[in-house]
DNA sequence: GCCAATACGGTACATCTGTACCACTAGTAC
DNA sequence: GTACTAGTGGTACAGATGTACCGTATTGGC
C-alpha cells in the first residue's frame, strides 16, 4: 500500500516537451502520463483527446498519432496506473515480511493508501473500466490477487481474501467519504479477522493484541 | 441483500405509455424507470436522452420536459435505484433477526446480492457518481451505514464495519470477475471475522460453527 | 360538439468529440 | 549548405449529444 512512488509517477507534467521538438518516445510517454494524471481528476468518462493534449502541452494531432484510438490511449494510461499499484504490492510485501502481518502493519499500509485520494479514485475508475472492457480485468484484479497470494501461506485463503476484501471495501468507502475510516477502527477490524486465521486460532489463548 | 423486488422494480418497461396519451406523472415515472434500467446496462457515462427516450417508448422531447437537465434525470434514476437497495436492507434486517448473524446467514444474503449482476453494477456506478457529485454521497453511503447500524449492537462497531467492508469488497470483486467468490470461501471469511466479535470472543471456547 | 389549455412528438441548432488530413518545421545524411 | 525524411501543429469534417422550440394531438369543461 505504500505510495512513495506516486509523487514521482503522477507528479504534474512540469515542463512539457519543447514545442516542435522531435522526440517521439518522449512525447508518447508525456501523453500517457498526462492521461494517467487526468483520470483520477476528471474520471475516465470525460477523458478526451483535447484535454490530454492540453495537459501534456502537445497538439491535438499528437494525441491521435501515437494511439489507434482513444480507447487505446485510455488503456495505456490505465496500464501505467496499474504499474503504480504494482509497486505498491512490492512495498507492501516488503513491509509485511519485515514487520509481520499484524493489525498495526495492515492498518499502516491501508491508511497510507487511503490517504492518497488520487490512488483511491484511480482504483475505482479501474474497476469501472474493467466493467466496460474485459481486457482491463486482469489489471483491476492483479493488485488484489497479489496481496492474496502474499498473505495466503501464513493466514490461510479465507483470512487472506477477507483482508483484501476489507481493503477494497475501505477503498470504496474512502472514495465516497471525505473522511476515511479511523485507523483505530481499521486496526480493530483487522484484529477481528486475524483472530479467525489458522495461525492465531492455534494460539487463541493469546488473542491478537489491540492496544 | 435480498433482491426479490428487483424483477418488479427493474423489469423491462413492457408496455410503454400509449403514444400521445396525456399522463404526465405516469410518463415521468416511465422515463425514470427506463433510465434506472439502463444505468447498469450501459453505465452512467453513456446514458443519453435519446437512449432513455427509446427505452421508455417516449419522444426525445418528453425526456427533457420533465427534468431541468440530464444530470437531474440521472440523479432521479439513481435515487430510484437506491430505493431498491433500501428495500434490501429491510429484507436483510428481517432475515438476520430471524436467523441470527451467522456465517451462513451473512453468506446467503451476500451471495444473493452478488448473483444479481445488475445490482452489483449499479452499486459501483453509484459510487462513481458520488465521486463526481457530492450530492449523491448519502445515497452511496446509506446502504452500508444501514447494515452497520443493524449489526453494531450485537457484534460491536469494528466487526460490523468489517462485515460491510467485506460485502463492499466482494461487490467490487464480483463486478470485475465473471465468477464471484465461492460461497464456501465467503462463509469462511465471515466465520473468521465473527471470531473476533465481542460476543463470540466472550464464548471463544465455542468458536463460530463452520460446518 | 366546440374551445382553451396542456401534453406530446419531432425537428433544429449550437456544441463537443473522435478522427483524418495537410502544410510546415526540425532533424539527418550527404 | 542542401535535400530528404519524419515529427508536429493546426484545421476540417462527420457524427453524436444536450437543449430549445413549435406545430399538432389530446383532454376536460361548457
Amino acid at each position: 500500500m505504500n505510495t512513495e512512488q506516486r509523487s514521482e509517477k503522477l507528479a504534474p507534467i512540469g515542463e512539457a516537451v519543447p514545442a516542435g521538438r522531435h522526440d517521439p518516445e518522449g512525447r508518447r510517454r508525456q501523453i500517457v502520463r498526462a492521461a494517467a494524471e487526468l483520470i483520477p481528476e476528471v474520471g475516465l468518462a470525460k477523458l478526451t483527446h483535447r484535454l490530454v493534449a492540453h495537459r501534456a502541452g502537445v497538439s491535438l494531432g499528437s494525441t491521435t498519432r501515437y494511439f489507434a484510438n482513444l480507447d487505446e490511449l485510455r488503456k495505456e494510461a490505465l496500464t501505467e496506473i496499474s504499474e503504480i499499484l504494482e509497486q505498491d504490492i512490492a512495498t507492501t510485501r516488503a513491509r509485511l515480511e519485515a514487520d509481520g502481518c499484524t493489525p498495526e502493519s495492515l492498518t499502516a499500509d491501508l491508511a497510507e493508501f487511503l490517504a492518497e485520494h488520487e490512488l483511491v479514485r484511480i482504483s475505482i475508475e479501474l474497476v469501472v473500466a474493467a466493467n466496460a472492457d474485459p481486457i482491463l480485468r486482469p489489471l483491476a484484479n492483479h493488485w488484489g490477487e497479489g496481496i492474496v497470494a502474499l498473505l495466503s501461506p501464513t493466514l490461510g485463503p479465507a483470512v487472506a481474501r477477507g483482508i483484501v476484501l476489507i481493503m477494497d471495501g475501505a477503498t470504496m468507502h474512502a472514495s465516497v467519504n471525505a473522511h476515511p475510516l479511523s485507523n483505530d477502527l481499521l486496526r480493530d477490524i483487522f484484529a477481528a479477522i486475524l483472530a479467525g486465521s489458522p495461525g492465531t486460532l492455534a494460539t487463541s489463548a493469546d488473542p491478537p493484541r489491540t492496544p
